[in-house]
DNA sequence: CAAATAGTGTCTATTAGACAATATACA
DNA sequence: TGTATATTGTCTAATAGACACTATTTG
């Protein structure tokens, strides 16, 4: 086949949620060397018997370390090199994915060693390999995509009113957007679909959506102001 | 380290160029087996003697096989499975390369078992592996990236007319676009700058220009019609 | 001057931002 | 009824499309 030494490869998911104003991504403790006791992406080797491709050992691995089975997955970006695993040249496959905080919380409840980081205070995380990097990354594509598309849907339970997209959109990009914009590219998408139920989170009652059955993420000719 | 099989790795590149209004990707023939004799993308295994990292291999093995070096690469995508190759499980992870074929001429002509393949006319043609679905997704990417970046300069030579770019933009996109609407986008992105010279490629004599040293891809806030 | 290509001026269409106006629910 | 949140109406701003107009070069 070959002569030389392949590289180690190995699959990473980088999955987000919104909670409370705050993005934050789901790392789990790593329990052996090299990094041991770090925070590390979930994320491990393909098992060739059992996966079909890289995105399954990307939802296998989610699964088998955080239980967590998120609603958008999708391929990043992929990190290679000497220098990001002592063992020698290694590369990783980064995966990106989304889920609704409370749909999470039901799912990771027995899982102890995986933990929702905030995103904003990584800087005083101690964070095994390139993970750091990825993570910074992998942001600021889930930025740049809340500029563009209908993807931060995903990062909210099945059901949701237009106030509480409007947060998760406001606080992916860091600044406030205008609800009359939001609603317009709500209805030009035509990918929600409204509920007959009302949520009650402020004074008056909020109509529900929900992400229409089979929709694929609208992608719009312009982006919200940068 | 681990105790089951790791998947085959390897990287390819999707090289491009526009010529006389047609898209045209860079392959070669194979000289073994699996698919010996059918048409290929360039591409290889990382020497990790070698690379730095996969993108070094990336331009490695281009060097090696066509002897063009891309002016603009970026990574692409990977694809993984049991199906695409006959030997197991394989990952290879996909780069996307762009040249002026004028440039590109000087660089390939001794290497002979590397030639410039319709894109239009790949149906036709006997391709390895799950190639033709590596270009088919690497053409659609290009065409995004031509509706909101400046990223088609990279199909032409260092120095080109407005002309030449709004016919690499329109032969991409497929459709004709206003010239006028390129030349705000031009001024608007700050990437290019004209030359003393002039270029005589039909009646009236057109100002050449070039790309800017150290200029990024200039990234658009709105596309041109889809 | 006619023809062809290069380049400019300007009007329209689309859609995001701003913000006022109205609607609803509850204390 | 007052207040807070939800929703709608409408004006402005920015930028792409359309297309007429001017400029340059060659026969």
């Amino acid at each position: 086949m070959q002569g030389f030494t392949q590289p180690l490869f190995s699959v990473d998911s980088v999955l987000f949620t919104v909670v409370d104003g705050r993005l934050k991504v789901l790392m789990v403790k790593r329990a052996q060397s090299p990094y041991e006791g770090l925070w590390a992406l979930p994320g491990g080797y393909v098992d060739v018997a059992q996966d079909v491709n890289t995105e399954a050992t990307a939802n296998r691995k989610l699964k088998d370390k955080t239980g967590i089975e998120p609603t958008y997955l999708e391929q990043f970006k992929a990190y290679s090199g000497h220098e990001r695993d002592p063992r020698g040249f290694s590369v990783t496959l980064a995966y990106f994915a989304l889920i609704g905080y409370q749909d999470a919380q039901s799912q990771i409840a027995t899982v102890e060693q995986a933990q929702w980081l905030d995103v904003a205070s990584l800087a005083s995380v101690s964070i095994a390999f390139d993970h750091r990097q990825i993570i910074t990354d992998a942001q600021q594509r889930l930025v740049q995509k809340a500029l563009y598309s209908m993807l931060p849907v995903y990062c909210l339970p099945a059901q949701f009113t237009i106030g509480q997209l409007k947060d998760v959109i406001e606080t992916l990009i860091g600044r406030p957007i205008q609800r009359k914009s939001l609603i317009r590219r709500i209805e030009s998408a035509d990918m929600l679909e409204e509920l007959d139920e009302m949520a009650i989170t402020g004074k008056r009652q909020a109509k529900l959506y929900r992400v229409k059955a089979g929709a694929e993420v609208h992608h719009f000719q312009r982006n919200l102001e940068g």
